[in-house]
DNA sequence: TGACGTCTACGGCTAAACCCGTAGAGTACA
DNA sequence: TGTACTCTACGGGTTTAGCCGTAGACGTCA
């Protein structure tokens, strides 16, 4: 049997996704630029052979604009993300959210600022659950 | 250039590492029908040609028990798992953890147990670190 | 018209993930 | 001794991720 297809986006094509989210539909050139901010020399072809790839997932939606393409994200950030987080919780933490939170609090080191910050997150939503 | 070599536990070896993790040392046999609870049959072969992919890793150690190995984890569970979501943190959440807990609040539907079970969570750990 | 540049399509490459089968050595038991 | 079983070692197979190069179409500008 096959290496099983993972149904989440691939690191690479995260990567693209955020910029797709960020700034909203670019050629292929603006994404290859923007993603080679990063130091790493992408050729142009690759950066479109992943979009194609992508586009053919569903993960993207491209249009033509003159001679060339227009590519877009067809998943919402905050759905992907979901998926992510659900993928990984399932995965790692049984399922379990807490489990995921109390390892974030227990074993990894976050800084004051860091802690004060989701307190004030999970507060926030407290609130905001009681109407 | 290849894949990036992603240096966190792949999903089949997240699996193995949790059966490891939770009922200690096992021969490779142990480990596959362990594995295969879940329904899908892997072969003994499959089973042993990942763990030894896994000891090149160091995620494994195997010692000989008579005539065949005994397995067990190399990699603390606590450390594996904080660093997959040290790896989930910087890839979608812009390095910022409290942004990973308020997506998780704000955009996966956590069942209302979830929810004060993670409340609990903090505010122990925040009383735990007044000393 | 010709030189130049950019775009797509296509194919190919390496390595990882995951899956197995087979051969050969060792053990156990009748 | 012979049969049956189990283990390791080894190699192979498929799919995906990520990376490119080249060919051919098309546009621009001198």
């Amino acid at each position: 049997m096959p290496r099983p297809s993972h149904d989440q986006p691939t690191p690479g094509e995260l990567e693209i996704l955020k910029i797709l989210w960020d700034v909203g539909p670019l050629s292929g050139r603006d994404v290859m630029e923007r993603l080679n901010e990063d130091g790493r020399g992408r050729a142009y072809t690759s950066v479109t052979s992943l979009m194609n790839v992508m586009v053919e997932k569903r993960l993207l939606k491209r249009k033509p604009d003159g001679r060339a393409f227009v590519y877009s994200a067809a998943v919402p950030r905050k759905k992907a993300l979901g998926n992510l987080l659900n993928d990984l919780i399932g995965r790692a933490f049984e399922g379990s959210a807490n489990d995921l939170v109390a390892h974030l609090l227990n074993e990894t080191q976050l800084s004051n600022e860091e802690l004060t910050e989701i307190r004030k997150t999970i507060s926030a939503d407290r609130k905001k659950r009681q109407h």
